[in-house]
RNA sequence: GCCGGGGUGGCGGAAUUGGUAGACGCGCACGACUCAAAAUCGUGUAUCGCAAGGUGUGAGGGUUCGAGUCCCUCUCCCGGCACCA
């Protein structure tokens, strides 16, 4: 035997699929359904990386096995070739980005051939191509005249490494995405598309779609919808008014001023001395608040969270649901670009407006009450309800830290002072009477109250009613003036006055719940409640619960408003290796998308393609590009100088895949339809709330267009995991532990490198592993074994063998399908095992092996189907079947439980009957069995029998 | 803080969806071959214990004849969002 030679192999089979062209794709195969299986095309960055082969390489497998099946599967390949990588690199080493790009697309191209891949390289795509581009600008101005294309002027983020503007998506905590470089805003004329416009369908779709939840769960998080209400509020003295939005209008009569974020019109207008704030008198140092605010990075305002703020004197916003004045603010923690850039500000249910009046000494007025109800004194159903206001009067001794409380006498219970409310009296005063009269302190000194109402409801036994108490704590303390009286006898009789640990309360005439609250206000200087409940202090509203009165009170003072999180994508770049966008702008005519007949825009050669940092792109430098005539007015115009965002390019590439070389259409419709949607795309975490929402975005509005017959590219979509050094950290260079996969290939063969890459941990799960560089030789053992395994073939009967192989052919196809391709390969080492313990195996057995195992080494596989004899290639070969029954073994080990602990085996026929399996179990415990009784036996069929025991 | 995913040997990971926990591989130990080493092959390898026998799937509780799997409480790790009203 020849020794496994698997540069040789690996060559000559590469070859040979090549030039019998095996892996074309046809539009349509007669008897075969297509499958699209797609793979996140790659950047040209100029050397293949380990995780490139795991993104390429190991979805390979499943390609392969569906075409055995029988399906017709599309597995393309491109390159994303436009953008800043490639472009930085160009500039560094001095080339031009075209020749450095085409340079590496060549060379990645055959570094991508090693994998044996059953790439169909005839419908390879570049997005530099003028052929491809022509239709990435052709998009963009169906688009544009659809009105979902726009130019505006507005904050972007701003690179000032790049020197170009980036997508909201591409910043990552205040940093450029690519090189981590601080962003800052900037005011700038941009092109935009209206991703906003979809924002709903792109979550409510993800329900349709067959994904993973975490990655459906990112894009809602990203989108951000929240649903809530616009109220207007009237500015005194004016007729305008402030429209804020708000997701809770049941606070509405808990708002006590408004606030402004720095950027709203209103405010800007006001330091103009116009609009309708035009009043203020303290416009100056407004004037000063909103310029430090504007100066302040995405990153300053992340870092430091401390309130900031300042009001606009002499004006009033009216609170419309209870026509009080309230103040106005302006503040940075209102967002300009959320919502109406205005909110109204309830702090004593929010925290951030809670934690701002408390810095500026604003009021803070309760109207939710937590609901509490007591469990083990629920409502009666047929009792009368009576509400009443109570009031819990809690005295804490600051010397001993302990609390006045109150035992029963007749009851065995344990309290605060707690009594009514009596008609025009205030919290504070009705606490100092109850206390005064139960226990005979007075001149307490007042902390504060705690915090707003709390809504109780409970059956209160001793007046057969059933009860809501709508109670108000009060905080006081024992102080130098503090004085005790005499009590009245009944009181004396009654109950017994105690100091105590709030731990030793034994308070059964309140819940848990309510105790619980209180102490936390105690213990807290307040906070925000922020939670739902029941409305107080909300004039009709008042009893009505938060959900009722988010709508009722919408209704009455609002109107109901979605809004979201998402920005609209802009995707002009100031940069030159891009799309050209396709505009023309003429002095007297305006914007003019370029006729469909003079495109391409073909990206200018250019000498300095360098950004300059003024804002403009190297393109505004090529006079002969810029300057153009008007196609409308024939007059003097100009060209757009930005290009396109990438992420536009890679927005639709999956759509020229099914009709690669169309020069009339970006792709023919029918060819669409025989692919389209995609059946199953493949690809990293890190384009979840990226490029994955962009195309989906993209191809919903080529939906909307009549150009795609789908509303959803992608029915089903996997995140693959990360491939990190052997050290367990991710590869970098600085590391030192980068693994270069074409070194990995040279010594142990691309099979080796293609099956411990599926070998590493199932495919279908986002989770990171290391490369163990002893695990890949582990691999090529394997592979040699298999190798060696052909001196057994040609056996005349291994009976043996068939109950492994038919078990094997149904767990590999199983598995490859739902993409564990580790379990998949741990069925076929068994499966060797067992070869090579009987030393025996049939030609036609081996034949099946081989079948399962050349999805995941081709290259090997093909070379032993070749040395068996065979002259067709494998992988033209039909998937092996197996039968159901031979997949089972004629007798079984079934487990023997007591108790449900194993304590034994026993052999027994597949089929055996429950009494069979009990007499055979039995046996094998009889020792443990005796003397004991047995109260009950479970049989599980072929699996265990468990006797349960007394005694 | 909110939302999503997860926690199993020394390591990567298995476990037919409630039925013998640790498949397969790596590593390790011992043995065979060898002057020796590598390669290869064989045996063993959760843990405590000489053994009988215990104990074990992040922690604690519950349901069940039986729980890695279901329920409750907590904890830690990963990911998304976060001054978003």
């Amino acid at each position: 035997m020849k020794p496994y030679d698997h540069k040789k192999i690996e060559k000559k089979w590469q070859q040979y699929w090549a030039r019998h062209k095996i892996y074309t794709t046809p539009d349509t195969a007669p008897g075969k359904d297509n499958f699209y299986l797609l793979v996140e095309f790659p950047y040209p960055s100029g050397n293949l990386h380990v995780g490139h082969w795991y993104a390429f390489a190991v979805p390979d497998i499943l390609a392969r096995k569906m075409r055995m099946e029988g399906k017709n599967v599309l597995y393309p390949i491109g390159f994303d070739a436009f953008g800043l990588p490639a472009e930085n690199a160009a500039i560094k080493h001095g080339l031009n980005p075209r020749t450095w790009t085409e340079k590496n697309m060549t060379y990645m191209t055959k570094q991508i051939q090693s994998m044996g891949a059953s790439f169909d390289w005839s419908r390879k795509v570049s997005t530099i191509d003028p052929a491809y581009y022509k239709w990435t600008q052709w998009l963009f101005l169906q688009l544009y005249k659809k009105g979902l294309a726009y130019q505006k002027e507005t904050a972007v983020n701003w690179c000032p490494k790049d020197k170009t503007v980036l997508a909201n998506e591409q910043v990552v905590n205040g940093r450029c995405e690519r090189c981590d470089s601080e962003i800052v805003q900037k005011q700038m004329l941009q092109w935009n598309v209206k991703i906003t416009d979809y924002a709903n369908c792109l979550i409510d779709d993800l329900d349709t779609l067959d994904w993973p939840e975490q990655i459906k769960e990112s894009q809602r998080n990203w989108i951000g919808r929240s649903e809530g209400a616009e109220i207007d509020f009237k500015i005194a003295r004016s007729e305008e008014s402030v429209t804020v939005f708000t997701t809770r209008a049941d606070t509405l009569f808990g708002c006590t001023y408004l606030v402004l974020a720095p950027e709203h019109p209103f405010v800007i207008a006001a330091l103009k001395k116009d609009g309708p704030f035009a009043g203020i008198t303290n416009a100056d140092e407004v004037g000063k608040y909103v310029a430090s605010a504007d100066k302040k990075t995405e990153l300053e305002r992340q870092e430091s969270r401390e309130k900031t703020g300042i009001e606009l004197k002499g004006v009033k916003a009216i609170n419309p649901a209870n026509g009080e004045a309230i103040p106005v603010w302006v503040a940075d923690y209102v967002i300009g670009s959320y919502g109406t850039g205005a909110i109204m500000a309830v702090p004593a249910h929010d925290e951030r407006d809670f934690e701002f009046a408390k810095k500026f000494d604003l009021p803070i007025r309760h109207v939710i009450a937590p609901r509490v109800v007591d469990e083990r004194n629920p409502h009666r159903p047929g009792k009368d309800v009576v509400f009443r206001k109570t009031i819990l009067g809690i005295v804490r001794d600051p010397a001993t830290n302990k609390f006045l409380c109150l035992r029963w006498k007749k009851h065995p219970w344990t309290t605060f002072v707690v009594g009514g409310v009596e008609e025009g009296e205030s919290w504070v005063e009705a606490a100092r009477r109850e206390i005064h009269e139960e226990t005979g302190y007075t001149n307490l000194k007042l902390v504060r109250s705690l915090g707003g109402p709390i809504y109780t409801e409970f059956f209160a036994a001793h007046k057969d009613v059933n009860r809501i108490a709508l109670g108000t704590s009060v905080l006081f303390e024992l102080d130098a003036n503090t004085t005790r009286e005499e009590v009245r006898a009944d009181e004396t009789a009654a109950h017994e006055v105690v100091w105590l640990d709030p731990l030793e309360l034994t308070w059964d005439r309140m819940t848990h719940a309510e105790l619980d609250i209180v102490l936390s206000r105690i213990h807290s200087a307040g906070s925000a409640y922020t939670g739902d409940g029941i409305l107080a202090d909300s004039g009709e509203f008042t009893g009505s619960t938060a959900e009722e009165a988010r709508r009722s009170l919408t209704q009455r003072y609002g109107r109901s408003k979605t809004t979201y999180r998402l920005r609209d994508w802009i995707v002009s770049r100031q940069r030159y290796w891009g799309v050209p966008i396709p505009i023309i702008h003429c002095a007297s005519c305006g914007t003019i998308p370029v006729a469909e007949k003079d495109l391409p825009v073909r990206l200018p050669a250019v000498r300095d393609y360098l950004p300059d940092g003024s804002g403009r792109s190297p393109l505004a430098k090529a006079k002969t590009f810029v300057n153009v005539k008007c196609p409308k007015c024939k007059g003097k115009a100009q060209r757009e100088t930005d290009t396109l965002d990438t992420f536009v390019d890679s927005s639709w590439y999956f759509l020229r895949y099914a009709d690669p070389k169309n020069k009339t259409r970006f792709a023919d419709t029918k060819k669409l339809a025989n692919w389209m949607p995609v059946d199953l795309y493949s690809g990293g975490a890190e384009h979840t709330t990226m490029h994955l929402l962009y195309s989906r975005f993209w191809h919903k509005a080529l939906y909307d267009l009549k150009l795609v017959r789908e509303s959803e590219p992608y029915t089903h979509r996997m995140n693959r995991s990360i491939i990190l050094g052997p050290d367990g950290q991710k590869m970098s260079k600085s590391r030192g532990n980068v693994i270069d996969p074409d070194e990995v290939v040279r010594t142990l063969g691309a099979d080796t490198v293609r099956m411990y890459l599926a070998f590493i941990g199932p495919y279908n799960e986002v989770s990171s592993y290391p490369w163990n560089p002893d695990g890949v030789v582990g691999v090529r053992r394997f592979l040699e074994r298999v190798w060696r395994a052909q001196e057994y073939v040609g056996a005349k009967n291994v009976p043996e063998l068939e109950v492994p192989l038919n078990k094997t052919i149904k767990k590999v196809g199983e598995d490859i399908a739902a993409m564990k391709f580790n379990t998949a390969i741990a069925q076929l080492m068994m499966f060797l095992n067992d070869i090579e313990e009987y030393k025996a195996v049939e030609k036609k057995q081996w034949a099946a092996f081989l079948k399962l195992l050349a999805p995941f080494s081709p290259h090997m596989a093909e070379e032993l189907w070749s040395l068996s004899g065979k002259k067709k290639s494998i992988h033209l070969e039909g998937w092996p079947e197996y039968d159901e029954a031979k997949t089972r073994d004629a007798t079984i080990t079934i487990a023997v439980q007591i108790n449900g602990k194993t304590r034994g085996e026993a052999r027994v026929a597949a089929g055996a009957s429950g009494e069979a399996m009990e007499a055979a179990a039995k046996q094998s415990v009889a020792q443990r069995l005796d003397g004991k009784e047995i109260v009950r036996t479970v049989a599980v069929p072929g699996r265990l029998v468990n006797f349960v025991v007394k005694g």
